[in-house]
DNA sequence: ATCATTTAGTTGACTTAGTCAACTAATCAC
DNA sequence: GTGATTAGTTGACTAAGTCAACTAAATGAT
């Protein structure tokens, strides 16, 4: 593992998050300024390059409250930018798709922002420009931003013999990857019997990620308290690494805990997990605990991370003392 | 002159900025999750960092709405986190002091960003965090994130002998520069005399950029119509330049413009002078028109500018609409 | 087939972030 | 002393977004 951070690697970054603030708000100005706001200009580039998306797609991918979106979707509807059909299998969805006229009104802003980039890499040389572009694709491939993967996969609830393929496929892997002995693949059979037994649907759930037909990752919701909730044994097939797959797995586990008014989703983890330690950290866990302690036949450094589930958005809780 | 930015290379900045909005996103949840909103939060770091602030400081720093920007001050003043103190030389001013409860209070948070910094990069190897440093710091130096000057400087009006000065260093500058002739100088000129003969100084101002006595830059801002003003002459001496200062008198032109209720501020420019162009763009300005011309003993490409100034930040003009 | 629960989307009511303009007090130039 | 400007405050307001209750459709258990 390698050597902490040092606080001239951590000043740098903080540095660079406060000045790339004000190149987003330098672009987003130019981009946006004319006639929508930054959230209506949001919805509009997904809606101009992907098809096939619903209300529902929407919200959760910009994390925007359904509400608020149906209002935004209802003005560009009635601005002739968009249009509907009830989707085949699902009568309550609308599929959505943009309009001739909504591509008009949206290419003018899509150029302009545009421009606004080429206008920024015109002032510096070729050299310059292969060399920016450069390092920013060395920050995009180091920390994490990856495409979307080209073979689907889907999330969906057990099945009967789902278990035991977990139990097993978890056991191997992390002796394989880590060295852990058969003490771990007895915890998780404890775990998944004891879901199978006794889960509550209302209140816990398991998603299987599943692609080409076989699975491959899984993660459990269960309920600790009235006020948490725990997410547990999350893992995703190495095949299957890289894809979003264990960020989509955790997304769900946090919408649904949301949906059934936990205020806390805590979870326990070992730091040598590095790529799922980085995926809760990035929906905003917080590393509340950690110990040292000697299990699975190794010595491991355990971590618990805990997700405060009241506030979805950055709304700070003074707001709410503001109230009373 | 650089061949023009490929498709490529725009697109990958668009993504990345789109990548850096999400990395963003994150960073802030977790650094101002907890108490503060967003802007307290920037006003905090602020008050955290730097001594002998005012509110006019900070409103025109931080781009916020004097009224807006009271209330927040208030709010932390009424929480104990922020003192404040008459000016010595100016009764009107409060000079803000973070309290030791305030830096009691903000100092969590920095930890807290911190430690989300440190734990991101605690995901990668030193060598993936010494490149990723390394190509924000590229990014960084290449965009033009530059660090404030050492050597203070301040803005003043103009005085008697700086026209004269002006006119001089501008002529020469140009001409070791560019090869510019002496119909340049004329020009310069011809415009600060107009200036000082006539300027309405209700709706038009020029700032001297000054440090250690002498001259190092300056623009004008004069009327061009009831709803145009016309920024003109920008220039900064060579000794003093990658310090801020066109960037703060293209700043000060721009609020002084919006102050004055002006629509647009415009500007002509040749695209031969990039780091003037790159610090319009910056703030905001539109190229709206360009031409081929020769002038000054030279084959020149001259550039109109616009900025529209009746919307500060990214708000949509049929917000206004809707109000009807 | 029925019923209870969940999901998709909508709408009413509301909170919060921020804007606009009018105000008071202090300063500055004349 | 006077008029204009600046610093800061406050009232009134708009706009972005949240929360929760609602209807309609789907799903799973019986």
């Amino acid at each position: 593992m390698s050597a902490r951070p040092t606080a001239d690697q951590i000043a740098t970054m903080r540095r660079f998050s406060r000045f790339y603030t004000r190149q987003l708000g330098l672009l987003v100005e130019g981009f946006l300024k004319s006639e929508f706001s930054l959230t209506e200009g949001r919805v509009l580039y997904e809606l101009a390059h992907r098809d096939g998306l619903t209300a529902a797609d929407l919200a959760r991918e910009l994390g925007l409250d359904a509400g608020y979106l149906s209002r935004i979707l209802k003005r560009f509807e009635a601005r002739g930018f968009l249009g509907r059909a009830t989707a085949a299998g699902d009568g309550r969805q609308a599929v959505l798709a943009m309009t001739d006229e909504g591509r008009a009104a949206f290419q003018p802003l899509d150029q302009a922002s545009e421009a606004e980039v080429a206008t920024l890499l015109a002032g510096l040389s070729e050299a310059e420009r292969r060399q920016l572009v450069a390092a920013m694709s060395t920050v995009e491939r180091l920390l994490g931003g990856r495409t979307e993967p080209r073979v689907p996969y889907l999330l969906r609830p057990l099945q009967t013999g789902d278990i035991g393929w977990i139990i097993r496929r978890q056991g191997m892997l992390y002796a394989e990857e880590f060295g852990w002995d058969e003490t771990f693949e007895a915890l998780v059979a404890e775990i998944a019997a004891a879901f199978v037994k006794n889960h509550d649907p209302r209140t816990e759930r398991c998603w299987i990620a599943e692609r080409e037909g076989e699975i491959v990752g899984s993660v459990f919701v269960v309920r600790q308290s009235d006020a948490v909730a725990k997410l547990r044994l999350l893992y995703v097939e190495p095949s299957a690494r890289g894809l979003g797959i264990g960020r989509r797995l955790v997304d769900e586990s946090i919408r649904f805990a949301r949906a059934r008014h936990y205020q806390t989703l805590t979870l326990w983890t070992n730091d040598i997990l590095a790529s799922a330690r980085r995926i809760y950290e990035e929906a905003g866990f917080r590393l509340v605990q950690e110990e040292r302690h000697h299990s699975f036949g190794k010595d491991l450094v355990g971590q618990n991370w805990d997700l405060e589930l009241r506030n979805g958005n950055i709304r700070a809780l003074n707001s709410e003392a503001s109230q009373t």
